[in-house]
RNA sequence: GGGGGCAUAACUCAGUUGGUAGAGUAGCUGGCUUUUAACCAGUAGGUCCAAGGUUCAAGUCCUUGUGCCCUCACCA
């Protein structure tokens, strides 16, 4: 899409350079203040001189005077362009003038005679030319893949996207400060691994020159961040950047970031807790609160009630409420996984669980609204998770739900080095295709010097910005989500 | 990967049973000293996503391809 630059702006352009102006100088204002600073304090400061700059999203002209609307990141001003006031090179610099440009105006803070807060200008530099339309101004710009693609356009040109993408940024600083808080140390791990696990799914590849060697992108922090609990840190955290070779929807990128967080001496139902702070502050951190005291967002149409504590439910029990089937009852599941037609792929308890589980997500996730943790799942489907010790076949293990979305995943972590390699033997055994097909043997190694019981939790963090923003697609969240380049 | 939909000017969109391409905004020219979607007059702007096909004639119908959207599958 080579959009060839219009011959006006060119001309202007020249025209600019043959005048001896330099259309992108490199000199800053000197004393540059924000249109939201300016307005703010304006009643008493009427009659100071001031410079503000921004690009020009507006202008209303007449022969000898214009109005300019200058936009910021803080907001808009509008600048009175009057020939009697302004210096001759700053006048005809005008003619020179596109929508889009940014330029620097000082003058004096004046009302209109409507009574609108003005900059009256008396100087005005070019700080840079635009040499593309913006877009209609009325309209904005409309087309999900033009936004998508042109996201610079987008932040400028749709109002609302700028303060949209600065409450993500809230968000994340709202989980940075609930786990510094609690004690939490931020850390990076590698995202260059050369044995790919922690999760189910298959990842990208790619190969390292020098070393001569495959690495994979990772698929998630978690075992990096565990070996950081043998190592002794007892509260690790990671905002990281995951990657997954799986299918694109409008609830899944291929990169995405995730949450995980790590705590000796604590289990899933501290983790629990922990997420319920989380999820609260980033809800408040993102605007949710309302006047009643409740937390509250609205998501496809639908309201959840954010306000702690959120339910608690065993697997079994939500299993059994919406499948009809006791969860334990083998003969009863059998006929029923058969009349739906699902594949148990394979002999042993973890596919026979995967297939009580097809049922779960099937029949029970569905119902799952939010916010509510599930908790014991199948153990033969958790290899990193701790059995739990009142009955081995459940898992000391919850997700998270809202909005119709699984938002996190947490466990017990498992220490035990030999239970831990017999479960990912299995795994590589029973290998679909999905699950890690190499068992990372510096894990096990790690685990072997001994790592505290602790619990470990991640949360998809594109998604809680959905239901937290209300956008109903993972790319309304993400500024660059991934697309095929259009060709030029 | 399966199914459905969309693709026309820089942007937002019209375009009838197939009959030779339209508007608003942005741009350009002229006018205008209080507008805020400024206004008035004039002007310019198109490989109708691409390639084939049907037809006297295709933006419009058919086939294939490309991109995006929705949906199902997959993604614990």
């Amino acid at each position: 899409m080579t959009t060839p630059y219009s011959e006006d702006r060119l001309q202007k352009l020249a025209d600019l350079r043959a005048a001896g102006v330099d259309p992108y100088p490199a000199s800053p204002p000197s004393q540059r203040e924000c249109a939201a600073e300016v307005l703010a304090t304006f009643d008493a400061r009427e009659g100071e001189t001031v410079t503000v700059c921004g690009r020009v999203l507006g202008r209303r002209g007449y022969g000898k005077l214009a109005f300019l609307d200058l936009d910021d990141i803080s907001g808009r001003i509008q600048a009175v362009m009057e020939k009697a006031l302004l210096d001759e090179d700053s006048f005809s610099l005008l003619k020179q003038m596109n929508l889009g440009d940014f330029i620097e105006v000082t003058g004096e803070l004046k009302k209109t005679q409507k009574g609108q807060p003005s900059v009256y200008g008396t100087r005005m530099r070019i700080l840079s030319k635009a040499l593309l339309d913006p877009p209609a101004k009325w309209h904005g710009m409309n087309d999900v893949e033009l936004r998508a693609r042109m996201r610079y356009v987008d932040l400028f040109a749709n109002e609302g996207i700028r303060p949209h993408f600065l409450k993500r940024s809230a968000i994340l600083s709202s989980i940075r400060a609930t786990l510094t808080k609690n004690a939490y140390t931020e850390v990076e791990t590698p995202v260059l691994h050369p044995v790919y696990g922690g999760a189910n799914a298959r990842p990208f590849h790619t190969h390292h020159n020098t070393l001569d060697m495959g690495l994979y992108l990772r698929i998630a922090p978690e075992l990096y961040l565990k070996r950081l609990l043998v190592g002794g840190m007892e509260r690790v955290f990671e905002l990281a950047r995951v990657f997954r070779n799986e299918g694109i929807s409008n609830r899944h990128n291929p990169e995405f970031t995730m949450l995980e967080f790590y705590e000796a001496y604590a289990d899933y139902s501290i983790m629990a807790d922990r997420t319920e702070q989380l999820v609260v502050d980033a809800a408040c951190a993102a605007g949710c609160e309302q006047e009643d005291g409740t937390i509250q967002t609205t998501f496809r149409d639908e309201t959840f009630n954010l306000t702690p504590p959120f339910n608690r439910i065993r697997y079994a029990d939500a299993f059994l409420e919406h499948v009809g089937i006791e969860a334990t009852n083998r003969e009863a599941l059998a006929e029923r996984i058969h009349s739906e037609g699902i594949d148990i792929s394979g002999e042993g308890d973890y596919f026979w669980w995967k297939a009580v589980n097809n049922l779960f997500e099937r029949f029970v996730e569905p119902q799952l609204r939010g916010p509510v943790f599930v908790t014991h799942y199948p153990a033969a489907i958790c290899p990193l998770a701790k059995p739990s010790p009142e009955d081995p076949t459940w898992a000391e293990r919850f997700e998270f739900f809202l909005g119709g979305m699984e938002l996190a995943n947490a466990f017990s972590e498992l220490n035990d080095p030999e239970l831990q390699l017999e479960n990912f033997k299995r795994q590589v055994e029973d290998s679909d295709d999905e699950s890690p097909n190499e068992i990372d043997h510096d894990y096990v190694r790690a685990l072997a010097y001994g790592m505290p019981p602790a619990g470990g939790c991640g949360i998809g963090i594109d998604r809680l910005v959905m239901i937290l923003l209300g956008s109903d697609s993972i790319r309304d969240v993400l500024l660059f989500p991934l697309m095929r380049p259009d060709e030029d």
